[in-house]
DNA sequence: CTGGGCTCGATACTTCAATATCGATACTGA
DNA sequence: TCAGTATCGATATTGAAGTATCGAGCCCAG
């Protein structure tokens, strides 16, 4: 049995929670594995980001990697299993849609790499802003988009224009034949079901927050603990 | 029992995946209202947001507004209900720290005042962004921000920082007696435990995005769908 | 005026995530 | 060499979120 076909049989399984929380492990396992430690247990895994032992222990379970009692995970292995379960071991390429602020910051975002991104070219509508150079990239017209796509082999989309413009840059970047879009819009895109579509909500994250601030029982601690809310 | 008793009974029941989508409804309410349409029916809003109607029936509940068969919801009621459930009939302010593009992003975002967010004050630890003009607000020196939010009842931080600065940022934010962090940067912050922290993290996202790329049987629509995950 | 059909609210069911608990394992230190 | 202990994996329990179904209400059409 691969180990490809090992992660494929879990994936099905896998929850979205779980996923969600793979990054974060990854970020303190290359940290530790920087400082060269060679093991880690999911209890110092847990400690750190403020979950039960279990969850932890549960989440590394889906990647394949054995732990040893008494010792722990073995911190690289787990760090190439993550990446390949999430396909993060090459890095997809990416044009980003939209050169405002948003785009500048997330062109300017040193670490996609780590993420398994790469921002490979920046596009906009807006004549005013085509041709200046932003981050190292210079900003292209939208009308070559799909041509730049196609030559590159562009899997993903970001997209950070102004609402009125986006379900029409989300219209270009299906007919250039994307596979994914990250929607940084506040705009419910229509698109064809063979296309990805990952929401990025700033507004649900500030009604959380709202909430637990209107809450009397309130808790700190970091993002939302899952545990007894 | 007045209409607050009332939510605050139901908000200890709330889950947080209902105060997620709230928002979400509250935008299409709105513009609903714009168009001068007096009802809703939970299946429009269903439809347009890719949800079964009986969870959008039960989310609307937790608001105490009770629908009328036949013909919906009372809109109006319905927007102020969530407002009012969120907080957000009342703007919260805001300070920002961190000028960089990310922040000048959020502090040029028109639309906050809708999400019950406003933002008050910009604010940087670097001295050549300081005393520049961003987005209508100056950038003030972060030493300020004590007494700025004290003599501008401000509640909340916005964390917009690069990651080597965000713990000491957090702690002058906390020393200020702020309520709530808005955390875009990567950092776990500690902080006491009246403080509540809501994290932002882009990786989550991506993470999610690129397990459903290499899901085989991936399904598009819009953001993630809940059912058949 | 009266039946049809859309929509609501409530209840019961199913699925999934989080938590608790257990025995098994292998390193530590006497 | 051998008890002690931290950690693992597995299983069972709890709880929350989503789903399915039902009767009831109310508008509309005939």
């Amino acid at each position: 049995m691969t180990n490809d076909t090992l992660s494929m049989e879990r994936m099905q399984r896998t929850g979205l929670s779980c996923v969600r929380r793979l990054p974060a492990y990854l970020q303190l396992l290359r940290a530790l594995r920087a400082e060269g430690r060679e093991f880690v247990s999911g209890t110092v895994l847990a400690r750190v980001h403020y979950l039960e032992p279990v969850i932890v222990r549960k989440d590394l379970a889906i990647t394949g990697v054995m732990g040893k009692p008494r010792l722990g995970f073995p911190v690289n292995e787990l760090i190439l299993a993550i990446e390949k379960f999430l396909g993060w071991d090459r890095a997809a390429r990416a044009v980003l849609v939209g050169a405002g602020n948003l785009g500048a910051a997330l062109l300017g975002y040193q670490g996609f790499e780590d993420f398994g991104l790469r921002i490979v070219g920046a596009f906009d509508a807006d004549p005013r802003k085509i041709g200046r150079e932003m981050k190292g990239h210079r900003v292209l017209p939208l009308q070559r988009l799909p041509g730049f796509v196609a030559r590159g082999k562009v899997e993903l989309g970001i997209l950070t224009v102004p609402a009125p413009a986006a379900q029409a840059a989300a219209a270009v970047l299906v007919r250039a034949r994307i596979r994914g879009i990250w929607n940084f819009t506040s705009v419910r895109l229509q698109v064809p079901p063979e296309v990805v579509v990952q929401k990025e909500d700033l507004a649900e994250g500030l009604a959380v927050l709202s909430h637990r601030l209107r809450q009397p029982g309130a808790q700190g601690g970091d993002s939302v603990p899952p545990r007894q809310v």
